[in-house]
DNA sequence: CTTTGTGCAAACACTTTGCAAGTCC
DNA sequence: GGACTTGCAAAGTGTTTGCACAAAG
């Protein structure tokens, strides 16, 4: 997925904020991974760019594009937070623990999950993204068809 | 809910480890939290026991705590791992961002979404327990009745 | 020119590690 | 006694903060 320069300065603008080049450079950065991005891949990124950003800038840039809705933060498996842009639809994410590769999914089949738990519980979720760890389809026939060490 | 320290004891000797006053006391810790302890509070509580405890045979403790499959490691929404004993049944949890308070629920609702996944995409989830952030019953009806500031 | 944002450096919280001394069996 | 554990202290992550200088509007 890209982004679009254009509408994210217009954004910053009509928040009075200011256009930099090392808020262009984070936004590219995190466009520039495939699925989620962490703090440091996004400035070893910006720095391809720009080799002088600091990483408290990566890390305030990050923060504020969270803030304007422009990318997601989400913790991974690790404990890591990461970061995404924002699509059109919100959905979910499969992480293959042995290729590392991510899969999305729609968010209506967890959805499904989300409203019996609103039924059976009154418990409103709030989490609107998850990150599911596993075995995707090409590593489990992989697996299966060589014999364990 | 509590454990048996005589089965932990024996646990230990079966597998040829020692069985110290320090895997009592951090073992004794994890359950008397409720729910998920992050090590930080099993450290404190430990000390309120032992106050020489390190916080490394803490963390030493509580990895081989999950080795030997007593208590289960999980990720906190603030990043922090945090641990809770392992019950006999599967179970994730909902934990209300407002009061804090967690709640428990069974397996069933969420391997009908782990079936889903597996069907459609072919994708083995190994996520095991989920916590899923939100706003219980008891916490929205008390926002829903007052006025916002 | 004023306000906002950056780089730098230091501090932070949580977790891990090497090693000598202590403890369990 | 010998192997396993602990405490201590230090280092390692990932992240945050205070502040003077630089840059945007």
């Amino acid at each position: 997925m890209t982004h679009d320069d254009f509408a994210f300065i217009k954004l910053l603008q009509s928040r009075g904020l200011r256009v930099t080049p090392q808020r262009l450079q984070v936004l590219d950065a995190v466009c520039e991974g495939e699925g989620h991005t962490s703090a440091g891949e996004v400035l070893a990124r910006a720095r391809e760019a720009n080799p002088a950003i600091d990483q408290s800038t990566v890390y305030r840039t990050l923060e504020l594009l969270c803030k304007l809705g422009v990318v997601a933060a989400n913790l991974s498996a690790e404990g890591i937070t990461v970061y995404e842009l924002v699509g059109e639809r919100p959905h979910h994410h499969l992480v293959c623990t042995t290729c590392g590769r991510e899969y999305e999914i729609p968010d209506q089949a967890v959805q499904t999950l989300m409203e019996a738990i609103q039924g059976l519980y009154g418990f409103t979720v709030t989490t609107h993204h998850l990150m599911l760890e596993g075995l995707c389809q090409a590593c489990l026939t992989s697996e299966e068809s060589q014999v364990e060490p």
